[in-house]
RNA sequence: CGCGGAGUGGAGCAGCUCGGUAGCUCGUCGGGCUCAUAACCCGAAGGUCGUAGGUUCAAAUCCUGCCUCCGCAACCA
């Protein structure tokens, strides 16, 4: 056991789907530095894991009619597999089902509840069942939907928990503004100014009206909500207050938690209130990286862009979708992909870059020396002097970016090193000194010193692409021990006469071209595919595709509560400081009068002046942006946008209809 | 005047903290080489550094106004 401790999480995953390139990206990524840091001999524990519970959960397992656990085993299972496909070493999968952990939430929870820091109250608001979250009236989007996945959300006002965030409100603006917690550290001041300076609200943890989840322990018909149930799971995944592990004391704080932008705010301010409240140690960095977008747009289901992993793997290799991905990946910022930035960085860095050189020096080693080097060698100084400098000198600086998460210049700095090693059989033209036997020892030198700066390079990127640089140990005639992170920041480490022996091409050359139309296909084929799955999901209607369900019935009376009106269109305008609002000036009969509507974003004023809509005139007025608003104007929901209904213009002001 | 980020050769980015020859990767064009995976190496073209001012001997870099784009927040009765 190594008195070096280093732990590194990923996010628990939310199981309603498969898994997608997404969480690949974060995965490989904490993959990667665990590798690293174990290279560096330190006692890495790596979790990953899955956030099981919520009522979406239950949901989608209700739909294929299984139990909620049975649901989340057979998409876990998935996850699984794909890790394995991708070379993740996990040392530790939580599963927030697990027995521990619920052990641990549950203690947690009654000590933050002893401790006055959670406490019983009423909440009121909108839920959206398949995002698991409650929203503000405020936040819903233009159809009074949920803001996230734009589905019908529920009244809903209950008993619940919840946990005090004003008195951490002091310790977490300087833990944001004067600690290096936050990585990039540029969104500090988005959070800090939206979040904390307007007050933080308490914080709701338990819910009564789910039952797939952890039991408040002392009050049965309480759920813990997700906050205190998933995020804890970083430290009942070590043992705290649990017997199923015990490295809480020497692994906790964590070095690294990375999670994608989404989840920063949680991670960012709920998860470091939390473990105030316990007094517990907060964790050294939160690593928050951009989305993979997809051509420029987020990737998401329904647009059908969502790449498989497995299927660029089987194509490519996962190394090079590993090494892609990494290579791509800034913090803080989004990273664009597409098949045609995959292809040619596959291309040009590991085909034509690493593999070509492993390719041509190998084979030159065979040609000129029948594989086996001579120990008999002449070191050219003028020639080999910045070569190996730069070999010698790359451990440390790609240890400086590692330990900055910056994995895409680590990656960056070694291939300078592989760029200059090409550059070097140029300058040195080995196939000409072959030619004179008398240079035989010169050549000999120019060998080894390729094959040591290959041996170096290959060394330190085993930890992102963990696969194939055995590979081109084989390949290089390099055993374990020269390979190691000791021996990567010496030169002169492979034997004398070391025997190398030629393989297959590690990365192959791809045909762009042919690739993409290919890779195109199949993301059509997968449009297509989801397309079909959402009609029938939707609704046995043909046509139902892409719409919202329909709503319960209900009766004429109901219907005639509200009050219809056609009404024309006298004047309009944009409210300034607004994206999205339109004041309307109506007359609907009776005289005129003032509503807001949410669809700047569609029509401009002069689309609507003079045309007559249809108005639900008898709404409470309310307030949008400061301008009260005396009805709404009835428009449809095509997708994500919306469209006014217009009717007929001798249908005179006023008319009700029914 | 809500908060924050960004605008640099065809594409993607660095440089801006601490002003002083505008750099990297990919692409394009020309050349070289033949060990290699039509790979590698060299060279060239291509930029008013969003815009208008200001400070300065000197501004991509500092200051001010404006424009555009992107997140987040407040509103789509």
């Amino acid at each position: 056991m190594s008195e070096k401790k280093f732990f590194i999480t990923t996010p628990i995953y939310y199981p309603s789907g498969d898994p997608h390139i997404g969480h690949c990206y974060t995965t490989v990524a904490c993959d990667s530095i665990a590798r690293y840091k174990r290279m560096q001999g330190y006692d890495v524990i790596f979790l990953t894991g899955t956030d099981e519970h919520g009522q979406k959960i239950q949901q989608k397992a209700a739909e294929k009619g299984v139990t909620p656990k049975e649901y989340v085993d057979g998409i876990v299972e998935n996850f699984k597999n794909l890790w394995s496909y991708m070379n993740i070493s996990y040392d530790r999968y939580i599963r927030t089902t697990d027995d521990y952990h619920i052990k641990t939430v549950q203690t947690i929870f009654k000590t933050l509840y002893d401790k006055g820091y959670i406490y019983k109250g009423e909440y009121t608001g909108k839920y959206c069942t398949p995002c698991e979250s409650f929203w503000t009236q405020s936040q819903l989007d233009e159809n009074g939907c949920c803001p996230e996945c734009h589905r019908a959300v529920t009244e809903a006002k209950e008993e619940a928990y919840f946990m005090k965030m004003s008195p951490f409100a002091d310790r977490l603006e300087k833990l944001l503004m004067e600690t290096d917690y936050l990585r990039p550290k540029t969104r500090a001041a988005e959070l800090v100014n939206n979040f904390i300076k307007p007050g933080l609200e308490d914080l709701c943890v338990s819910r009564t009206n789910v039952k797939w989840g952890i039991p408040v322990s002392f009050d049965e018909k309480h759920t813990v909500y997700v906050w205190i149930d998933a995020l804890t799971n970083y430290i009942s995944a070590l043992g705290y207050l649990n017997d199923e592990y015990n490295d809480f004391d020497s692994f906790w704080p964590a070095d690294i938690h990375m999670v994608a932008k989404d989840i920063m705010r949680f991670h960012a301010l709920i998860w470091p209130a939390i473990l105030m409240a316990l007094e517990l140690p907060l964790p050294k960095h939160l690593a928050v990286h951009g989305w993979i977008t997809f051509n420029g747009q987020k990737m998401s289901k329904s647009l059908g862009n969502v790449v498989d992993p497995m299927i660029l793997g089987e194509r490519y290799g996962a190394d090079a979708i590993r090494y892609h991905i990494l290579r791509e990946m800034a913090l803080g910022s989004d990273s664009s992909f597409s098949n045609e930035i995959m292809i040619n960085r596959i291309n040009s860095d590991l085909a034509n870059g690493l593999g070509n050189l492993v390719s041509r020096t190998v084979t030159m080693a065979e040609k000129y020396f029948g594989g086996t080097l001579p120990e008999e060698k002449t070191a050219d100084p003028a020639l080999d002097k910045e070569l190996i400098s730069m070999a010698e000198g790359l451990r440390d600086r790609v240890d400086e970016y590692v330990e900055n998460t910056a994995l895409n210049l680590a990656l960056a700095e070694i291939f300078k090193l592989i760029s200059r090693a090409n550059k070097y059989i140029d300058e040195t033209a080995p196939w000409i000194l072959a030619k004179d036997e008398a240079n035989k020892p010169r050549l000999a030198c120019v060998l080894y010193n390729l094959l040591e700066s290959i041996r170096i390079s290959t060394s330190l990127l085993s930890a992102f692409m963990p696969s194939s640089m055995p590979k081109v140990w084989a390949q290089i005639g390099a055993s374990a021990e020269d390979v190691s992170y000791e021996n990567a920041a010496k030169f002169g480490v492979l034997p004398a006469n070391v025997t190398v022996c030629r393989g297959e091409n590690l990365f192959p050359r791809i045909d762009a071209e042919k690739e993409i139309d290919a890779l195109n296909a199949i993301i059509s084929e997968q449009a297509a595919k989801a397309q079909a799955a959402a009609q029938a999901a939707q609704s046995d209607d043909r046509d139902g595709a892409g719409l919202e369900p329909l709503a319960d019935m209900i009766g004429i009376d109901d219907f005639f509560k509200s009050d219809l009106r056609v009404a024309e269109v006298i004047s309009c305008e944009r409210i300034p400081k607004s994206k999205k609002l339109l004041r309307l000036m109506l007359s609907d009969g009776f005289g005129e009068r003032q509503v807001v509507s949410g669809i700047a974003k569609w029509y401009a004023p002069e689309d609507l002046i003079g045309k007559k809509i249809i108005l639900v005139a008898n709404l409470t007025p309310a307030k949008l942006c400061g301008v009260e608003s005396q009805g709404m104007i009835v428009a449809a929901s095509v997708g994500e946008d919306a469209r006014v209904i217009f009717v007929d213009k001798d249908i005179p002001n006023g008319s009700k209809l029914g």
